[in-house]
DNA sequence: TACAATATAGGACAATTACCCTATTTTTGT
DNA sequence: ACAAAAATAGGGTAATTGTCCTATATTGTA
Protein backbone atom coordinates (compact mmCIF):
# COMPACT_ATOMS: atom_id res chain seq x y z
CA UNK A 1 0.00 0.00 0.00
CA UNK A 2 2.30 2.76 1.10
CA UNK A 3 6.40 2.63 0.92
CA UNK A 4 7.10 2.83 4.71
CA UNK A 5 9.61 0.82 5.81
CA UNK A 6 8.15 -2.31 7.93
CA UNK A 7 10.46 -2.16 11.17
CA UNK A 8 8.95 0.12 12.89
CA UNK A 9 10.20 -1.02 16.34
CA UNK A 10 13.79 -2.05 17.46
CA UNK A 11 15.04 -5.49 16.48
CA UNK A 12 14.03 -8.46 18.56
CA UNK A 13 16.96 -8.61 21.30
CA UNK A 14 16.85 -12.42 22.14
CA UNK A 15 20.33 -12.21 24.06
CA UNK A 16 20.97 -10.36 27.00
CA UNK A 17 23.99 -8.99 25.28
CA UNK A 18 21.88 -7.43 22.57
CA UNK A 19 19.00 -5.84 25.19
CA UNK A 20 21.80 -4.12 27.23
CA UNK A 21 23.31 -3.35 23.86
CA UNK A 22 19.56 -1.71 22.91
CA UNK A 23 19.25 0.48 26.30
CA UNK A 24 22.80 1.76 26.02
CA UNK A 25 21.51 3.32 22.26
CA UNK A 26 19.15 4.94 23.60
CA UNK A 27 21.32 6.22 26.36
CA UNK A 28 23.73 7.33 24.00
CA UNK A 29 20.62 8.65 21.43
CA UNK A 30 19.21 10.95 24.51
CA UNK A 31 22.58 11.74 25.91
CA UNK A 32 23.08 13.42 21.94
CA UNK A 33 20.02 14.99 21.92
CA UNK A 34 20.25 16.65 25.38
CA UNK A 35 23.78 17.90 24.68
CA UNK A 36 24.30 18.34 20.73
CA UNK A 37 20.57 18.95 19.69
CA UNK A 38 18.22 17.52 17.42
CA UNK A 39 19.84 18.82 14.68
CA UNK A 40 23.21 16.78 15.44
CA UNK A 41 21.25 13.66 16.67
CA UNK A 42 22.99 11.02 13.32
CA UNK A 43 23.46 7.97 13.56
CA UNK A 44 27.37 7.95 13.74
CA UNK A 45 27.01 10.73 16.97
CA UNK A 46 24.81 8.08 18.38
CA UNK A 47 27.30 5.09 17.81
CA UNK A 48 30.12 7.02 18.80
CA UNK A 49 28.62 8.07 22.57
CA UNK A 50 27.10 4.29 22.93
CA UNK A 51 30.75 3.06 21.56
CA UNK A 52 29.22 0.53 18.85
CA UNK A 53 30.04 1.00 15.13
CA UNK A 54 27.54 2.69 12.17
CA UNK A 55 27.07 -1.16 11.21
CA UNK A 56 26.45 -2.36 14.56
CA UNK A 57 23.89 0.41 15.29
CA UNK A 58 21.65 -0.36 12.51
CA UNK A 59 21.57 -3.77 12.95
CA UNK A 60 19.10 -3.07 15.41
CA UNK A 61 17.49 0.11 14.67
CA UNK A 62 17.37 -0.51 10.70
CA UNK A 63 15.97 3.03 10.74
CA UNK A 64 16.45 6.53 12.23
CA UNK A 65 13.35 7.25 12.27
CA UNK A 66 12.45 3.56 14.22
CA UNK A 67 15.28 4.53 16.35
CA UNK A 68 13.47 8.18 17.21
CA UNK A 69 10.19 6.49 17.97
CA UNK A 70 11.56 4.26 20.84
CA UNK A 71 13.63 7.14 22.45
CA UNK A 72 10.57 9.26 22.44
CA UNK A 73 8.52 6.21 23.79
CA UNK A 74 11.32 5.53 26.53
CA UNK A 75 11.08 9.06 27.57
CA UNK A 76 8.14 9.95 28.02
CA UNK A 77 7.19 6.89 29.51
CA UNK A 78 9.70 7.61 32.71
CA UNK A 79 7.54 10.94 33.21
CA UNK A 80 3.88 9.07 32.81
CA UNK A 81 5.26 6.80 35.38
CA UNK A 82 6.43 9.53 37.81
CA UNK A 83 3.42 11.78 37.99
CA UNK A 84 1.00 8.42 38.49
CA UNK A 85 3.23 7.33 41.15
CA UNK A 86 2.58 10.61 42.88
CA UNK A 87 -0.21 10.97 42.23
CA UNK A 88 -1.90 7.82 43.82
CA UNK A 89 -0.35 8.59 47.02
CA UNK A 90 -3.60 8.17 48.88
CA UNK A 91 -2.47 8.45 52.47
CA UNK A 92 -2.47 12.36 52.28
CA UNK A 93 -5.29 14.69 51.76
CA UNK A 94 -6.15 15.61 48.02
CA UNK A 95 -4.79 19.16 48.86
CA UNK A 96 -1.57 17.51 49.85
CA UNK A 97 -1.44 15.12 46.78
CA UNK A 98 -1.68 17.89 44.77
CA UNK A 99 1.05 20.05 46.36
CA UNK A 100 3.28 17.13 45.99
CA UNK A 101 2.52 17.07 41.99
CA UNK A 102 3.05 19.96 41.57
CA UNK A 103 6.36 20.25 43.35
CA UNK A 104 7.60 17.65 41.73
CA UNK A 105 6.74 19.10 38.62
CA UNK A 106 8.58 21.95 39.40
CA UNK A 107 11.60 20.50 40.83
CA UNK A 108 12.04 18.42 38.11
CA UNK A 109 12.95 21.45 36.17
CA UNK A 110 16.59 20.66 37.73
CA UNK A 111 17.39 18.29 35.83
CA UNK A 112 19.00 19.10 32.50
CA UNK A 113 17.34 15.93 31.16
CA UNK A 114 13.85 18.19 31.40
CA UNK A 115 14.95 21.91 30.45
CA UNK A 116 16.70 20.64 27.68
CA UNK A 117 14.75 17.88 26.04
CA UNK A 118 10.99 19.20 26.22
CA UNK A 119 11.72 21.90 24.05
CA UNK A 120 13.59 19.53 21.69
CA UNK A 121 10.53 17.42 21.68
CA UNK A 122 7.71 20.61 21.32
CA UNK A 123 9.64 21.74 18.32
CA UNK A 124 9.93 18.15 16.99
CA UNK A 125 5.83 17.44 17.56
CA UNK A 126 5.64 20.89 14.94
CA UNK A 127 6.50 18.44 12.03
CA UNK A 128 6.49 15.16 13.29
CA UNK A 129 3.08 13.54 13.36
CA UNK A 130 4.02 10.64 15.53
CA UNK A 131 6.30 13.05 18.46
CA UNK A 132 2.89 15.43 18.17
CA UNK A 133 0.82 12.26 18.82
CA UNK A 134 2.62 10.55 21.67
CA UNK A 135 3.59 13.96 23.21
CA UNK A 136 -0.86 14.96 22.97
CA UNK A 137 -1.09 11.31 24.79
CA UNK A 138 1.66 12.43 27.83
CA UNK A 139 0.21 15.45 28.31
CA UNK A 140 -3.06 13.93 28.29
CA UNK A 141 -2.70 11.77 30.93
CA UNK A 142 -0.75 14.35 32.75
CA UNK A 143 -4.09 16.57 32.67
CA UNK A 144 -6.37 13.36 33.66
CA UNK A 145 -4.01 12.81 36.68
CA UNK A 146 -4.83 16.96 38.00
CA UNK A 147 -8.09 16.53 36.63
CA UNK A 148 -8.88 13.88 39.37
CA UNK A 149 -6.50 15.58 42.40
CA UNK A 150 -8.64 19.13 41.07
CA UNK A 151 -12.20 17.09 41.92
CA UNK A 152 -11.27 15.84 44.86
CA UNK A 153 -10.28 19.08 46.53
CA UNK A 154 -13.06 21.00 45.09
CA UNK A 155 -16.02 18.49 43.99
CA UNK A 156 -18.48 21.98 43.27
CA UNK A 157 -16.78 22.35 39.83
CA UNK A 158 -18.09 21.17 36.79
CA UNK A 159 -16.06 19.14 33.88
CA UNK A 160 -15.43 22.05 31.75
CA UNK A 161 -14.40 23.77 35.14
CA UNK A 162 -12.06 20.91 35.97
CA UNK A 163 -10.24 20.73 32.79
CA UNK A 164 -9.82 24.00 31.82
CA UNK A 165 -7.96 24.28 35.38
CA UNK A 166 -5.95 21.42 34.53
CA UNK A 167 -4.83 23.05 31.30
CA UNK A 168 -3.84 26.11 32.89
CA UNK A 169 -1.98 24.60 35.72
CA UNK A 170 -0.06 21.95 33.03
CA UNK A 171 0.41 24.58 30.76
CA UNK A 172 1.64 26.76 33.25
CA UNK A 173 4.12 24.66 34.85
CA UNK A 174 5.30 23.55 31.66
CA UNK A 175 6.42 26.78 30.62
CA UNK A 176 8.84 27.30 32.94
CA UNK A 177 11.13 24.89 31.44
CA UNK A 178 13.07 27.63 29.32
CA UNK A 179 13.26 30.23 32.08
CA UNK A 180 14.04 27.97 35.65
CA UNK A 181 16.03 25.25 36.74
CA UNK A 182 19.25 23.58 35.34
CA UNK A 183 21.04 25.66 33.31
CA UNK A 184 18.91 28.41 33.36
CA UNK A 185 19.67 32.28 34.39
CA UNK A 186 16.82 32.35 36.94
CA UNK A 187 17.82 28.80 38.52
CA UNK A 188 17.58 30.43 41.54
CA UNK A 189 13.59 31.53 41.08
CA UNK A 190 12.50 27.88 41.35
CA UNK A 191 11.58 28.07 44.67
CA UNK A 192 9.41 30.90 44.32
CA UNK A 193 7.84 29.31 41.40
CA UNK A 194 6.44 26.89 43.44
CA UNK A 195 5.22 28.66 46.08
CA UNK A 196 3.60 31.19 43.80
CA UNK A 197 2.22 28.22 41.99
CA UNK A 198 0.92 26.24 45.03
CA UNK A 199 -0.96 29.27 46.40
CA UNK A 200 -2.10 30.33 42.86
CA UNK A 201 -3.63 27.38 42.00
CA UNK A 202 -5.18 26.02 44.81
CA UNK A 203 -6.66 29.70 44.94
CA UNK A 204 -8.53 28.93 41.91
CA UNK A 205 -9.35 25.45 42.35
CA UNK A 206 -10.91 26.30 46.14
CA UNK A 207 -12.61 29.89 45.16
CA UNK A 208 -16.71 29.55 45.33
CA UNK A 209 -17.42 31.71 42.29
CA UNK A 210 -15.01 30.20 39.56
CA UNK A 211 -15.39 33.20 36.71
CA UNK A 212 -14.05 31.28 34.49
CA UNK A 213 -16.69 29.21 33.55
CA UNK A 214 -15.22 28.80 30.00
CA UNK A 215 -15.89 28.65 26.06
CA UNK B 1 42.07 35.97 17.21
CA UNK B 2 39.46 33.47 16.18
CA UNK B 3 38.35 31.41 12.96
CA UNK B 4 35.30 32.76 12.61
CA UNK B 5 33.59 34.26 9.57
CA UNK B 6 33.41 38.07 9.21
CA UNK B 7 30.16 38.86 7.71
CA UNK B 8 27.51 38.59 10.61
CA UNK B 9 25.63 40.47 8.81
CA UNK B 10 23.97 40.70 5.16
CA UNK B 11 25.50 42.08 2.80
CA UNK B 12 24.51 46.17 2.87
CA UNK B 13 22.25 46.28 -0.21
CA UNK B 14 22.45 49.54 -1.86
CA UNK B 15 19.66 49.22 -4.43
CA UNK B 16 16.16 48.90 -3.97
CA UNK B 17 15.83 45.39 -5.69
CA UNK B 18 18.39 44.48 -2.99
CA UNK B 19 16.80 45.91 0.17
CA UNK B 20 13.58 43.87 -1.07
CA UNK B 21 15.56 40.74 -1.60
CA UNK B 22 16.78 40.64 1.58
CA UNK B 23 13.36 41.16 3.54
CA UNK B 24 12.22 38.17 0.68
CA UNK B 25 14.73 36.29 1.51
CA UNK B 26 13.90 36.75 5.84
CA UNK B 27 9.91 36.01 5.08
CA UNK B 28 11.02 32.56 2.67
CA UNK B 29 13.19 31.43 6.13
CA UNK B 30 10.75 32.37 8.30
CA UNK B 31 8.24 30.47 6.01
CA UNK B 32 10.24 27.38 5.87
CA UNK B 33 11.18 27.32 9.34
CA UNK B 34 7.67 27.34 10.38
CA UNK B 35 5.79 25.28 8.34
CA UNK B 36 9.14 22.54 7.98
CA UNK B 37 11.02 23.17 10.85
CA UNK B 38 14.70 23.62 11.73
CA UNK B 39 15.91 20.50 9.96
CA UNK B 40 14.58 21.62 6.67
CA UNK B 41 15.62 24.86 7.33
CA UNK B 42 18.11 24.74 4.13
CA UNK B 43 19.46 27.17 1.79
CA UNK B 44 18.15 25.38 -1.08
CA UNK B 45 14.74 25.10 0.75
CA UNK B 46 14.68 28.88 1.33
CA UNK B 47 16.08 30.55 -1.69
CA UNK B 48 13.15 28.02 -3.69
CA UNK B 49 10.53 29.64 -1.69
CA UNK B 50 11.86 33.23 -2.13
CA UNK B 51 12.02 32.38 -6.25
CA UNK B 52 15.83 33.19 -6.19
CA UNK B 53 19.10 30.47 -6.96
CA UNK B 54 21.07 29.54 -4.15
CA UNK B 55 24.10 31.37 -6.04
CA UNK B 56 22.15 34.64 -5.21
CA UNK B 57 21.40 33.37 -1.85
CA UNK B 58 24.75 33.52 -0.92
CA UNK B 59 25.24 36.87 -2.72
CA UNK B 60 23.38 38.37 0.03
CA UNK B 61 24.04 35.96 3.08
CA UNK B 62 27.14 34.41 2.86
CA UNK B 63 26.97 32.29 5.62
CA UNK B 64 23.88 30.27 6.90
CA UNK B 65 24.78 31.73 10.21
CA UNK B 66 24.39 35.37 9.24
CA UNK B 67 20.68 34.67 7.50
CA UNK B 68 20.05 32.76 10.86
CA UNK B 69 21.06 35.68 12.81
CA UNK B 70 18.87 38.11 11.16
CA UNK B 71 16.05 35.83 10.92
CA UNK B 72 15.51 35.70 14.72
CA UNK B 73 16.30 39.21 15.50
CA UNK B 74 13.60 40.20 12.59
CA UNK B 75 11.25 38.02 14.64
CA UNK B 76 11.85 38.72 17.74
CA UNK B 77 11.75 42.53 17.02
CA UNK B 78 8.35 42.25 16.20
CA UNK B 79 7.00 40.65 19.37
CA UNK B 80 8.79 42.71 21.58
CA UNK B 81 7.59 46.59 19.47
CA UNK B 82 3.95 44.69 20.21
CA UNK B 83 4.74 44.37 23.80
CA UNK B 84 5.71 47.88 24.21
CA UNK B 85 2.86 49.58 22.34
CA UNK B 86 0.44 47.93 24.29
CA UNK B 87 2.14 48.60 27.88
CA UNK B 88 2.65 52.02 27.23
CA UNK B 89 -0.82 52.84 25.94
CA UNK B 90 -1.51 55.29 29.18
CA UNK B 91 -4.85 56.53 28.38
CA UNK B 92 -6.61 53.23 30.58
CA UNK B 93 -5.94 52.51 34.22
CA UNK B 94 -2.90 50.27 35.12
CA UNK B 95 -5.28 46.98 35.50
CA UNK B 96 -6.64 47.25 32.52
CA UNK B 97 -3.23 47.80 30.79
CA UNK B 98 -2.08 44.45 32.55
CA UNK B 99 -5.34 42.61 31.33
CA UNK B 100 -4.37 44.19 27.58
CA UNK B 101 -0.79 42.50 27.43
CA UNK B 102 -2.26 39.17 29.37
CA UNK B 103 -4.73 39.12 26.10
CA UNK B 104 -2.76 40.16 23.34
CA UNK B 105 -0.14 38.17 24.36
CA UNK B 106 -2.81 34.94 25.02
CA UNK B 107 -4.63 35.70 21.47
CA UNK B 108 -1.45 35.91 19.72
CA UNK B 109 -0.95 32.20 19.95
CA UNK B 110 -3.85 31.96 17.65
CA UNK B 111 -0.99 32.26 14.50
CA UNK B 112 0.97 29.73 13.57
CA UNK B 113 3.71 32.16 13.18
CA UNK B 114 3.71 32.15 17.23
CA UNK B 115 2.70 28.57 17.73
CA UNK B 116 5.80 27.03 15.55
CA UNK B 117 8.36 29.49 15.73
CA UNK B 118 8.71 30.03 19.54
CA UNK B 119 9.07 26.29 19.92
CA UNK B 120 12.08 26.26 17.15
CA UNK B 121 13.85 28.81 18.64
CA UNK B 122 13.62 27.52 22.53
CA UNK B 123 15.19 24.33 20.86
CA UNK B 124 17.59 26.44 19.13
CA UNK B 125 18.81 28.45 22.25
CA UNK B 126 19.59 25.32 23.74
CA UNK B 127 22.51 24.53 21.80
CA UNK B 128 23.17 28.28 20.09
CA UNK B 129 24.84 30.73 22.13
CA UNK B 130 23.29 33.72 19.80
CA UNK B 131 19.77 32.55 20.13
CA UNK B 132 19.82 32.13 23.61
CA UNK B 133 21.00 35.28 24.02
CA UNK B 134 18.82 37.22 22.08
CA UNK B 135 15.63 35.33 23.54
CA UNK B 136 16.76 36.28 26.78
CA UNK B 137 16.81 39.34 25.90
CA UNK B 138 13.14 39.46 24.28
CA UNK B 139 11.82 37.56 27.70
CA UNK B 140 13.91 40.20 30.15
CA UNK B 141 12.18 43.26 28.69
CA UNK B 142 9.05 41.28 28.26
CA UNK B 143 9.42 40.83 32.16
CA UNK B 144 10.35 44.21 32.11
CA UNK B 145 6.71 45.77 30.83
CA UNK B 146 4.99 43.61 33.18
CA UNK B 147 6.96 44.34 35.84
CA UNK B 148 6.27 48.43 35.78
CA UNK B 149 2.63 47.04 35.40
CA UNK B 150 2.43 45.04 38.69
CA UNK B 151 4.25 48.20 40.52
CA UNK B 152 1.72 50.56 39.17
CA UNK B 153 -1.47 47.82 40.09
CA UNK B 154 0.17 47.69 43.91
CA UNK B 155 3.11 49.29 44.54
CA UNK B 156 3.04 47.77 48.11
CA UNK B 157 5.02 44.81 46.57
CA UNK B 158 8.89 44.67 46.86
CA UNK B 159 11.41 44.27 44.14
CA UNK B 160 11.56 40.61 44.78
CA UNK B 161 7.32 39.79 44.81
CA UNK B 162 7.49 41.80 41.41
CA UNK B 163 9.80 40.24 40.01
CA UNK B 164 8.41 36.70 41.10
CA UNK B 165 5.17 37.38 39.86
CA UNK B 166 6.25 39.10 36.25
CA UNK B 167 8.49 35.98 35.84
CA UNK B 168 5.64 33.68 36.83
CA UNK B 169 3.34 35.56 34.44
CA UNK B 170 5.34 35.23 31.74
CA UNK B 171 6.36 31.70 31.70
CA UNK B 172 2.54 30.55 32.40
CA UNK B 173 1.71 32.18 29.42
CA UNK B 174 4.74 30.91 27.52
CA UNK B 175 3.62 27.35 28.10
CA UNK B 176 0.43 27.80 26.49
CA UNK B 177 1.92 27.44 23.57
CA UNK B 178 2.19 23.82 23.02
CA UNK B 179 -1.49 23.37 23.66
CA UNK B 180 -3.41 26.18 22.81
CA UNK B 181 -3.99 28.17 19.85
CA UNK B 182 -3.71 27.80 15.78
CA UNK B 183 -3.78 24.24 15.34
CA UNK B 184 -3.23 22.70 18.79
CA UNK B 185 -5.96 20.34 20.04
CA UNK B 186 -7.40 22.43 22.74
CA UNK B 187 -7.88 25.63 20.56
CA UNK B 188 -11.29 26.16 21.33
CA UNK B 189 -9.59 25.94 25.28
CA UNK B 190 -7.85 30.33 24.24
CA UNK B 191 -10.74 32.18 25.83
CA UNK B 192 -10.46 30.12 29.11
CA UNK B 193 -7.27 30.36 29.59
CA UNK B 194 -7.89 34.15 29.15
CA UNK B 195 -10.36 34.33 31.17
CA UNK B 196 -8.50 32.10 33.89
CA UNK B 197 -4.83 34.16 33.75
CA UNK B 198 -6.37 37.38 33.74
CA UNK B 199 -8.31 36.57 37.10
CA UNK B 200 -5.96 34.62 38.37
CA UNK B 201 -2.75 37.01 37.78
CA UNK B 202 -4.82 39.61 39.03
CA UNK B 203 -6.20 38.23 42.52
CA UNK B 204 -1.87 37.38 42.92
CA UNK B 205 -1.03 41.02 42.44
CA UNK B 206 -3.90 42.56 44.63
CA UNK B 207 -3.23 40.29 47.68
CA UNK B 208 -2.66 42.00 50.57
CA UNK B 209 -0.38 39.06 51.87
CA UNK B 210 1.44 37.71 48.98
CA UNK B 211 2.83 34.68 50.85
CA UNK B 212 5.64 33.74 47.75
CA UNK B 213 8.35 36.47 49.28
CA UNK B 214 10.78 33.96 47.85
CA UNK B 215 14.58 32.89 48.76
C1' DT C 1 25.39 56.78 -23.44
C1' DA C 2 29.29 54.53 -21.31
C1' DC C 3 30.91 52.29 -17.28
C1' DA C 4 31.40 50.74 -12.85
C1' DA C 5 28.81 48.77 -9.18
C1' DT C 6 25.35 45.58 -8.13
C1' DA C 7 22.60 41.62 -8.78
C1' DT C 8 21.79 36.96 -10.62
C1' DA C 9 22.48 32.23 -12.41
C1' DG C 10 24.53 27.91 -12.72
C1' DG C 11 27.61 24.74 -11.66
C1' DA C 12 31.46 22.54 -8.88
C1' DC C 13 33.21 21.08 -4.53
C1' DA C 14 34.25 18.52 -0.26
C1' DA C 15 31.85 17.10 3.78
C1' DT C 16 28.18 14.74 5.91
C1' DT C 17 24.24 11.99 5.93
C1' DA C 18 21.14 7.49 6.27
C1' DC C 19 21.23 3.21 4.64
C1' DC C 20 23.06 -1.14 2.68
C1' DC C 21 26.00 -5.26 2.06
C1' DT C 22 29.26 -8.72 3.26
C1' DA C 23 32.64 -10.96 6.02
C1' DT C 24 33.92 -12.09 10.63
C1' DT C 25 33.50 -12.87 15.54
C1' DT C 26 30.81 -14.08 19.58
C1' DT C 27 27.17 -16.40 21.98
C1' DT C 28 23.91 -20.00 23.06
C1' DG C 29 21.38 -24.37 23.12
C1' DT C 30 22.04 -29.09 22.37
C1' DA D 1 32.25 -29.55 21.18
C1' DC D 2 29.66 -27.90 17.48
C1' DA D 3 26.40 -25.80 14.50
C1' DA D 4 23.08 -22.26 14.17
C1' DA D 5 21.83 -17.84 15.56
C1' DA D 6 23.11 -13.43 17.00
C1' DA D 7 26.17 -9.66 17.22
C1' DT D 8 29.75 -6.76 15.30
C1' DA D 9 32.95 -4.33 12.14
C1' DG D 10 34.11 -2.04 8.08
C1' DG D 11 33.47 -0.25 3.91
C1' DG D 12 30.52 1.39 -0.04
C1' DT D 13 26.80 4.46 -2.07
C1' DA D 14 23.66 7.86 -3.53
C1' DA D 15 21.63 11.96 -1.76
C1' DT D 16 21.96 16.34 0.54
C1' DT D 17 24.39 19.94 2.60
C1' DG D 18 26.97 24.79 2.95
C1' DT D 19 30.18 27.25 0.48
C1' DC D 20 32.77 28.87 -3.40
C1' DC D 21 33.72 30.46 -8.17
C1' DT D 22 33.03 32.34 -12.60
C1' DA D 23 30.32 34.16 -16.24
C1' DT D 24 26.25 37.25 -17.38
C1' DA D 25 22.75 40.40 -16.74
C1' DT D 26 20.89 44.53 -14.66
C1' DT D 27 21.09 48.93 -12.53
C1' DG D 28 22.28 53.77 -11.20
C1' DT D 29 25.05 57.63 -12.36
C1' DA D 30 28.87 60.77 -14.35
Amino acid sequence: MQGKKQLRRARVATYEKGQARIEAILDAAADVLITRGYKKLTLRQIALRAGITVGNLTYYYATKEALLKDLLDNILQTYLDEIDRIAKVSDDSPEDRFVAVIEYLIEDLNTQRTTRFFPEIWAMANHDDYADELMADMYEKERKALYDLIQAINPDLNRQQTSSLALFISSSIEGMTMFVGAGKKQEEALQSMKNIACKSFLQLITQADPGYSGI
